[in-house]
DNA sequence: CTTGAACATGCCTTGACAAGTATATTCCCC
DNA sequence: GGGGAATATACTTGTCAAGGCATGTTCAAG
């Protein structure tokens, strides 16, 4: 199965995602929101579904999609070995807090 | 600017990234871990170098490239909304913890 | 200053994919 | 059961990007 991120890549279906991301939307709420013609909404849907990364219901005559939380998952897994990158700072505030444990605590300072 | 993910839709600038994750390293080096052309690596790190995602600083007659955090830290912000998919069980022990909160209550954790 | 190593760039071909347009399918409602 | 809404699919076309190959550039060493 094709990669999440090389179905990501097109700005439409992230923005399709974001959509869902609070509640599963119909083709039409779709769109209408996006301003892109129905044909191309069901289309990425379609590529959507094919990569796993929504499904579909059937309430009568329209089809609700939702998102489906694995491949996303594993794009978080993927981002893994370079999350060090921007927490190395929190990290190392977390290994002094740890240092200074035994003594009374004061303000932290964050971002 | 061009998006991160399609960027890395692109399997071996994947790989490149990944092999970068630990450690900066010369073209030659990606490019015999990887086995692909030469020509290959340097026009893929180009790509990459353009979106921001790695840097290069010369070393005499080679290039040694290294990963740059930001885009990569906007993928990880554009999950946000999506991550109570697969953390939600943990939401619900918390709110579990929560709910039994009238009993004395130890640290609380952070992320 | 010549040779070779390390890397970048240019050109060409080919394949994939998105957009647009038209048409097909399904199902509700009268 | 016929019409129209809601959605899917088919087909065509243009664009763009990856791969392959050849060549250019820069530098170190002798």
């Amino acid at each position: 199965m094709e990669s999440a991120f090389a179905i990501l890549a097109e700005p439409s279906r992230r923005a399709i995602l974001s959509l869902l991301a609070s509640s599963e939307q119909s083709v039409g709420e779709l769109e209408t929101q996006l301003r892109i013609p129905q044909p191309s909404v069901s289309k990425h849907l379609r590529v959507l579904r094919e990569a796993g990364l929504v499904e579909s219901r059937v309430d009568a005559q329209r089809r609700l999609y939702r998102v489906r939380a694995q491949p996303l998952m594993e794009i978080d897994e993927w981002l893994a070995p370079f999350r060090h990158f921007w927490t190395a700072h929190v990290d190392a505030l977390e290994r002094h807090l740890d240092r200074m444990d035994q003594a009374p605590r004061k303000k932290e300072k964050k971002r």
